[in-house]
DNA sequence: TGTACATCAGTGAACGCGCGTTCACTGATGTAC
DNA sequence: TGTACATCAGTGAACGCGCGTTCACTGATGTAC
């Protein structure tokens, strides 16, 4: 019952994930993270609400930790992405099925970002914004190290990548109700967002740096 | 007081639009819908709380009445724009120019769409779906009537311009708060914005509709 | 190894507060004659 | 036009509830000797 064989410490770190995990999965529950109390995520992490204030001093604080964690799940899925190598020819519908069924098992931490990119308090946003920017980043670094898109300057593959990670995103939700309707709606979605992705590539292959004398 | 010489259907119809009207404030406030309460509503529009249930049955009643409302303003937007006429030679440019303008006129409502999108109750969510989906549809016929990218089909074109929109949509929270840091940061969303809608336009540009033998 | 004490994660009672919703009401506007 | 009655938008008191936060506590784990 009490986690026996474990430290104290370990114990409470298991609690503190306890608490981040009920917090996960209620914001993608209720759809957004504002509407969930600091008691309701207490009762689902199984414990007394004052036990919470031993982890964090309020709910903004763990959103912030919040923000942290889906930060490492989105290098940990770069280094997966990073380690299965060079896009090749069919690489939008290829990735596009990968991250699809990366989708169906992470829609948590997904929906998460998805709604606290733009709906979270100023804070929130602003982490979830310098994690996505930095998720970019590292992401266009990788494409330029396998010699992806060469013609462009790396800032320029900075702004592909963002508006890709952006699009994929913000595609999730919908694509994510979109199961709960009919198949052709669903279809319909996941056909949009390869058609996104498409024109997004398309551009950029085509983009020309400006001259600089 | 009572604002004499009006109908009592006038004025029942003006608290209507004042408790609209506060919702909307509120949300934009707040970052999200779900966190504005019923009585926050009333008292913002300077009425009693019970005097809520005259206009609406509860708050997800009132936040349909917004989308349709938002809607509205959408379809309005479009209008001026299609009085604008056909975009010309730096059309990006001068259209982020216009979109900008009109964004700090009416934040409340492009981030209102922006956050019940994403973050939302599922009933929302979909009527803002659905909104930005026809004006996509509406978009895109207004583009074809100027034979603007005639090589297109039209199912292409829509989906270029739900493309569109959901960039548009979806920077307006991120350019909005940048107002509020230094002026570079403001500059790099804003060239951020430009960026995706270019890169669009060149992809769409380059499109090969596949051969239909 | 055994004992005495310190630490501190989690408990449980209690608080004041804003919430959504009910109910009976008021009094100005609207309608019928 | 004037009067008597109906309507109904908005009022104000009251309710039970879940909330965030405080406080003194318990008892297992950790530490010093």
């Amino acid at each position: 019952m009490h986690g026996e064989g474990l430290t104290r410490l370990e114990r409470k770190q298991r609690t503190r994930e306890a608490l981040l995990e009920a917090a996960l999965m209620l914001t993608s529950q209720r759809g957004s993270f504002a509407s969930v109390s600091l008691r309701e995520v207490a009762r689902e992490a199984g414990v007394v609400p004052t036990a919470f204030y031993r982890h964090f001093r309020d709910m903004d604080e763990l959103g912030l930790a919040l923000v942290a964690d889906v930060g490492e799940w989105l290098r940990r899925l770069l280094r997966e992405a990073r380690a299965a190598g060079l896009p090749d020819v069919d690489m939008v519908r290829r990735s596009v099925r990968a991250y699809l069924s990366y989708l169906s098992e992470n829609r948590q931490h997904v929906l998460f970002i998805a709604s606290e990119r733009t709906g979270g308090s100023p804070a929130l946003r602003r982490a979830v914004r310098e994690e996505l920017d930095r998720f970019a980043r590292e992401m266009a670094h990788d494409l330029r190290s396998l010699d992806f898109l060469p013609h462009l300057l790396l800032p320029t593959l900075e702004l592909v990548c963002a508006m890709v990670v952006h699009t994929m995103i913000s595609a999730a939700p919908d694509i994510l109700d979109s199961l709960e309707e009919d198949e052709a709606s669903q279809e319909r979605r996941v056909e949009g967002f390869v058609f996104q992705l498409r024109l997004i590539f398309l551009g950029a292959g085509q983009w020309k740096e400006p001259e600089v004398p």
